[in-house]
DNA sequence: TGACTTTGTGCCGACGCTAAACAAAATACG
DNA sequence: CGTATTTTGTTTAGCGTCGGCACAAAGTCA
């Protein structure tokens, strides 16, 4: 009787992403009837999660019957994300279209010890909750590890002081319980982890400058070592156990650093802010992060000739590198993320150039390299990590 | 009133690639009920592409009632199929389940002009058609280079002396309309053209060593350089434009030989039979392809120190590419051939061993590699790309 | 104002499935 | 040897979901 449950999950998705800001629109995306289409739109807005407007649209400029704006109901459910990084972390609700709806940044050392983090991660969360009453549907947490699936461990939580192989998302869902943070069902809120270069990719996949692509590769360095990523047909590709993407031991320099891979060049040492830092002759401070170093540097002091060097240097590099996995992946569109997207915005033309010439062909080298465009991206990947059962099935999970 | 008609091309998959070989196992692959796994078996049995037993199979130990085989049609339809490589070319008729029904070894020498060979191609397939009384329902063709999409044009036909973006696609087509192999509804057959390492892998999936992995990673080196394919999640991975995998400029051998591509020794020039001879102090000959060459070579002559010494060497740079793709890829399983599968059958355990060595995690050094287990695996590869209209929706391709 | 265009909704029927009962064909066991 | 059990296959009834269609609503265009 019910019309339009099959199409419940692609069309919220669909109003997610901004994709569909009509029910007309909605009609076609989804390739159903305007029965139909109209059907999941009231049992979107019956569930909470969207929201039609009364009045319809102003009137733009074309003929026939103005269409009702669909939006993301500004009171509906949201999840806990948070993001943890070299200076601390990060947490927030975020609501349906990647909107934050709240946050609040710890900084904190980041202990030896991941479960304390976690604790105050989940502990800063259920903060927000209970001043903000919002309703929470689920909980992500992005970290800068590789995270090993189906165990949910950190398995290279490199600049972070932690074991190998912490088991991160067992932690973070016993932080969920212990906090009471409920889901609708009474019980706790599941918690997803994941990468945080993976999960910015997610992010801007879904609401940044990767929207639209089908193919897009994300690239990015934080504090050390270089980060990848990939969304394929609009799902993030982790391979077959969590650890795709580690693309940070391309050979970009043969004649460069030693690596601890055993090889030498390798991007991971020949392209991040340390070596940033190091190719311009500066020795690296303790104060902030080496990221902010590098960026400081970069946006202070273009125009004095070692960081200019240093910056074609590491261009090149980093060019090298995109080139060699445009050849393997051949994506439509190319993300940069932390320092690289410095410096892209630092010289873009020279990036282009060097893409377009070690790729193989015309085609590939031709591929769009764009700077990510969220603010706090992995945190926002983080929330669309937590939202993907939602998405998938909004009646389950909410109803 | 008809039952299963969304599940008749997932079930026509299953007993396609051999995971359903009764209607109790296509139930339960399904998730479907028994009544509508009948209905679909008895649909896919009046299209003529299945058989149901009419005895039942032998009890096989287990108790309750035996159930009756499913299996392909005898004489169902088929496609065509051909592969060109640098021998010349071979073209059969391929039936479902991969199973080759006639072959037609074509062997000229290669000419400049793509539309010769490819007109020789489909005239060698129509005139298996004549002889059988096939019907035939599509047609896929497998070339040594890599094939742009979606204009279908061979962008590095390397080791024929065909011109760079021959419309390999169209002139294929072009001789299926001229040579009047007609499908069921009386037009000429749409074939479809693609990579030869592309279809292997593809064939390998379906039908061979890579039967059940998620994500799969093949690389083959046939005369010179280096192919690389990805099935992710079942489905060829070939990029945004057609032109994924260009697995041949990794640098495996920082000091190696320097490539066209500008970089210096790249898997391309320093994994291929040439650079297997090379390495073992032989001179290449005219008479046969430099595949065959190496693989006698390696067969024969393995006891021979400098041959010995060659192909560690080669294992070692492979090992290296191989590692660094698995890094980025993380598959659960990589298959090789042509002269990498040679080499792996030669020394197993070293290859596995560098894989691992430089794998960055233990659990993706230890992601199993095989040897390619099909014959003519490229031409199987092109019939599953000619096969795939059909097993998406069989009711409107046969009926 | 009337024609036209586009959007939204109610009703009906068709399609494709599940559920449940029944039938069939083997093994297990006293 | 006969009955119970297990598993497979078929029949029938019913129901949920969606498309098709008619109609209503709300704007623009002339």
């Amino acid at each position: 009787m019910e019309r339009g449950r099959g199409a419940l999950g692609p069309a919220l998705e669909l109003v997610h992403t901004g994709r569909a800001p009509t029910r007309a629109v909605l009609t076609a995306e989804l390739g159903v009837t305007r029965a139909t289409a109209g059907a999941v739109a009231a049992e979107l807005e019956a569930l909470g999660l969207i929201q039609v407007d009364a009045r319809p649209a102003a009137s733009a400029g074309s003929q026939g019957r103005p269409s009702h704006r669909l939006s993301i109901a500004p009171n509906g459910p949201v999840v806990l994300a948070a993001q943890i990084h070299a200076d601390g972390f990060r947490a927030a609700l975020v609501g349906l279209g990647g909107r934050v709806i709240a946050t609040a940044p710890g900084c904190m050392t980041v202990p030896a010890d991941p479960s304390r983090i976690i604790d105050a991660v989940v502990e800063a969360g259920a903060g927000l909750l209970r001043e903000t009453g919002r309703r929470c549907l689920g909980a992500g947490l992005a970290v800068p590890s590789a995270v090993a699936e189906p165990e949910g461990t950190a398995l290279n939580p490199l600049h972070l002081s932690w074991p190998v192989g912490a088991p991160v998302r067992t932690l973070f869902n016993e932080a969920l319980a212990k906090s009471g943070v409920l889901g609708p069902d009474g019980t706790p809120v599941t918690g997803v982890t994941g990468n945080d270069v993976n999960l910015t990719a997610l992010a801007e996949h879904r609401h940044g400058a990767g929207r639209g692509a089908r193919h897009l590769l994300c690239v990015a360095t934080g504090h050390r070592g270089v980060g990848g990523a990939l969304v394929l047909d609009g799902r993030l590709h982790s391979g077959s156990s969590g650890l795709a993407m580690e693309v940070g031991h391309l050979t970009v320099n043969p004649t460069g650093q030693p690596c601890h891979c055993g090889s030498r060049g390798c991007l991971d040492v020949e392209c991040d802010p340390l070596a940033f830092l190091t190719a311009a002759g500066r020795e690296p401070g303790p104060a902030v992060s080496l990221l902010q170093q590098s960026r400081d540097l970069l946006r202070t002091e273009y125009a004095d000739p070692s960081v200019r060097a240093a910056a074609d240097l590491l261009i090149d590099r980093l060019g090298l590198g995109l080139a060699g996995l445009v050849n393997i992946l051949n994506p439509d569109r190319v993300v940069l993320g932390g320092l690289h997207r410095e410096l892209l915005d630092a010289d873009p033309e020279r990036l282009r150039a060097v893409v377009a010439e070690r790729s193989l062909w015309g085609r590939s080298g031709s591929v769009p390299i764009l700077p990510c465009s969220l603010e706090f991206n992995s945190l926002i990947g983080a929330a669309e990590a937590a939202w993907q059962p939602v998405l998938d099935d909004p009646l389950a999970m909410v109803g």
